[in-house]
DNA sequence: GCTTGACCTTCCCGTGACAGGAAGGATTAG
DNA sequence: CTAATCCTTCCTGTCACGGGAAGGTCAAGC
């Protein structure tokens, strides 16, 4: 199989399938004219790397996915650590934002939205009355 | 004032306020030693950068609205359609979110996490009969 | 045989919003 | 005078790729 056949049967850019190469998540073969040869494994690794992308997991999360998926011999507690320390992850990136959402919709909701300069939105921000709490860090 | 007055006044680091002035948001004075000298104006913007930052607007956004804070004849209306466009952001990214996690604890709670191989959560993104669904691209 | 178009390859730069650190100059306290 | 703390610029790295250039390969059609 060549890259375009891959990339479309696994649901991935082909850009994205060289990258992977590069660190390694796959190995693929190559053809004789320098080409790479994509088999069935490396398909499935594929679309393995897709769904687990898909579900917000980082490539080095996906990394440890991908070698316990390969290791005959693990723990399926090991699994469910990684996939528990995501869902956290998940839950904290969520309280974040809401966090952020509640803050912004308080001002927004006293903003009359016309014609004329007053905004409390802008006042909030320049007065930090309401804005930035719960202890939400510029970001990261 | 210099750099790190502002940045513990203003709560950004150093490194941050540099990087604000070097893509155009403040435009500090300068010293005859070289070193910026902020006023008092550049500390506002500052702590409205940051609050605005907290609040998950991005940079360019922020651009916009401190323009707008700039802007004695703005509309209130400008203000507020950017507040709820982000305000629309956060919702898509929460939801996003959500699916990932329904899903993922979906896998979750089947898995036994102990000892033995046999594991839901691989075999879900092995054959993607629970992931990726409800239109979730890869990441982006 | 030749051309056309669709593939494939590598390589390099850009993204967003900074952080880390090196190398060197300025200022201040003791 | 020295030591510590500040300040400066410049370069590299992050994360997960995307865009595009320059050039090689392959299959189909004339």
């Amino acid at each position: 199989m060549n890259i375009k056949e891959v990339a479309d049967r696994a649901g991935l850019p082909a850009k994205t399938i060289r990258y992977y190469e590069e660190i390694g998540l796959i190995r693929p073969l190559r053809g004789a004219n320098g080409y790479r040869a994509f088999r069935e494994s490396d398909l499935h690794k594929l679309a393995f790397l897709a769904r687990a992308r898909g579900l917000g997991f980082t490539i080095e999360e996906c990394r440890r996915l991908l070698a316990l998926y390969e290791d005959r011999g693990r723990a399926s507690a090991d699994v469910k650590a990684l996939a528990e320390a995501h869902l956290d992850d998940m839950e904290r990136k969520i309280a974040e934002l809401r966090a952020m959402q509640a803050t912004l919709r308080d001002l927004v909701a006293g903003c009359a939205g016309d014609q004329r300069p007053d905004c409390p939105i802008l006042a909030g921000l320049a007065e930090g009355t309401a804005a930035g709490r719960g202890g939400t860090k510029p970001c990261h």
